[in-house]
DNA sequence: ATGTTACTTAACCGTATGGTTAACTATCAA
DNA sequence: TTGATAGTTAACCATACGGTTAAGTAACAT
C-alpha cells in the first residue's frame, strides 16, 4: 500500500496511469506529453511496475505496459472503508446529540 | 492531491488517520501506539496537515488533532473514477470481440 | 553494413523524507 | 516556586526522489 499511495503521489504518474486506462502504451508514448527524458519515464515507469499498478511487456523493441487494477482497487478500498467508518461514527454522534436534546425538554 | 498520496504513503500516518477516524486526539495520543519521539510525531502530523487531510486546535497544553475528509474524498473519487473508466473500456473491448466472433460465424 | 529508433544503464546533482538528540517554551498541579 | 507534562524548534544524519547527461544495447529499415 505504501508503495502504491507512493506512486500515485507524482503528478506526472497519475497522468501516465489515466494514459493506460485508455490502452496500452510504449514507454516513450508515456513519456510524450511530458516533455521528459527517456530515462525520467523509465524511472516513473520503474516506481508504477514496483508499486504493481503496470506490467510491462517487451514487444519488438519496444516495451508496452498495461495497468494492473489490483493495487488500485485496494487502495480505493482502504480509503472508503475509512472514510464509511468515520461517517458512521458522525451519524451515531449526531444521534446521541439529538438524543441529548430530546431528554433535556 | 500530490501532497494528499504521499501523505498516504507512509504506515505510520495511514495509521494516525485510522486513529482519528474514531475521534480526535491529541499529538502525544497518535505518538503513543508507535513508539517513536515526538518531533517524528510531530512532522507526521505537520504533513498530514499540509495535505488537508488533519485540521490541529491547541486546548490546553495539548493539540488536539481531527480528521478533516475532503482530501481523502477527492482521491477516493480520482481511483473510481479512473477504475470506473478502466472497467468501461474492457466491456467495450469484450462487447467488441463478441460482435467479432459472431460475424466470423 | 549503416543508420535510426527504442530502450537501458551508470554516474551524478539538488532536494525532500523520516528519523534522531538536545535545548527551549507553555501549561497545569502540588 | 518547583516540577512534571505536552509541545516546539534547531541541527544533524542517512537514504530516497526526480531529474539530468553520456554512453551503451537491441531491433528494424534501407
Amino acid at each position: 500500500m505504501d508503495r502504491t499511495f507512493a506512486a500515485l503521489a507524482d503528478p506526472t504518474r497519475r497522468r501516465m496511469v489515466e494514459r493506460l486506462m485508455r490502452g496500452e502504451a510504449s514507454i516513450s508514448e508515456l513519456a510524450g506529453p511530458h516533455e521528459m527524458s527517456m530515462p525520467a519515464a523509465m524511472k516513473h515507469v520503474a516506481r508504477l511496475v514496483e508499486a504493481g499498478l503496470v506490467s510491462r511487456e517487451k514487444r519488438g523493441r519496444s516495451v508496452i505496459c498495461r495497468l494492473e487494477p489490483g493495487p488500485m482497487e485496494a487502495a480505493s478500498r482502504w480509503l472508503d472503508e475509512n472514510l464509511a467508518a468515520w461517517n458512521a461514527r458522525l451519524d451515531a454522534l449526531d444521534l446521541y446529540l439529538a438524543k441529548q436534546k430530546d431528554q433535556g425538554k
